[in-house]
DNA sequence: ATTATAGTTGAACAATCATTCAACTGTCAA
DNA sequence: TTGACAGTTGAATGATTGTTCAACTATAAT
C-alpha cells in the first residue's frame, strides 16, 4: 500500500537504531502479516479450526458452518493459495486437510490465549 | 456478518458430529479471529514487532516505519482497544508497550514459521 | 502568554474483501 | 446419456478498513 513518508524526526536514536538493526527483512514481516490476515477472518478461522480436528469435505464444512458451498469454496481457495490447506478428491467429494503444523500451533496457542484471558482462575 | 444458510446436507454425520462436539463456543472463535485480524495488517504487525523489541514513542515509531504520526496513532488506537498494547506519557512523549505475553509468543512463533518456511535447510 | 512539538481524533476517500448469484466442471448412478 | 449431486469460478455488490487531511488537545520552553 502506498502511503506518505513520515512527518517525524527521530527522538531517541539509540532505541530506533537498536530496533532497526534487529528488524526482520521487510518480506518476512510481510509474510507474517499476510499469514495473520488469512487467519483473521471468522469463516476462515472456523474452517481452520474444524480441519484441525478432522479432514472434511466442502459440503460438510458448509453444513457445519451453516454457509453455502460457494462461500466456503471461495475461502478454501484462499487457504489453498496460502498453502495452509491441501485437498484430495474421493469420488464426488473433495476433502481438505491442514497442510502446515505451524498453523496448528499458532492457532491452538491463540485459542489457549483467549480461553485463559476469559478464565482468570486458570 | 449476515449470510445465507447452508445449501448442503451433511454427508459424513460421524465427522460433523465429532467436530461439532468439540467446537469452542462461538465467542471464543470470534475473539480468535479478531486477534488475528488485528495482527493481520502490515503496519500493525510492524508496530507489534518493534514494540516487542523495545517500548517506543509514537514519533519514533512513525520515523522507523516511515509513516505519519496520524497513521501510526490510528493503528495504536486499535491495538490499545484490543488490549494488545498499553501506554504511559512522559512529558511530551507517549510510550507504547506490548501488554500481552501471548501476543509476543504468537507473533514470534509466526516469525519462526515464516523464516523456517523460507529456509528449508534449517 | 505565546510558540513549538507530540500526539489524538473525526470525516472522507480509496482500496480491499466476503458473500451472493449464476453458470460452469467433474463424478457417479440409473 | 441423462440427471443429480459435489464443488469451483468470475462478476457484482455491499461492507469494512487503512490512510490522509485538517483541526484539535497536552505538555514544555521561551
Amino acid at each position: 500500500m502506498v502511503h506518505k513518508d513520515t512527518d517525524c524526526e527521530i527522538l531517541h536514536l539509540d532505541v530506533v537504531d537498536k530496533v532497526r538493526s534487529t528488524m526482520p527483512k521487510e518480506p518476512i514481516l510481510n509474510e507474517v502479516s499476510t499469514l495473520f490476515k488469512i487467519m483473521g477472518d471468522n469463516t476462515r478461522s472456523r474452517i481452520l479450526w474444524a480441519l484441525d480436528q478432522n479432514e472434511m469435505c466442502v459440503c460438510d464444512l458448509a453444513a457445519l458452518l451453516n454457509m453455502t458451498k460457494s462461500a466456503i469454496s471461495h475461502q478454501l481457495r484462499l487457504l489453498r493459495e496460502a498453502h495452509l490447506v491441501r485437498f484430495h478428491r474421493e469420488g464426488k467429494n473433495v476433502f481438505y486437510v491442514i497442510d502446515d503444523d505451524h498453523v496448528k500451533d499458532i492457532f491452538e496457542k491463540a485459542v489457549e490465549h483467549i480461553i485463559e484471558k476469559n478464565n482468570p482462575t486458570l
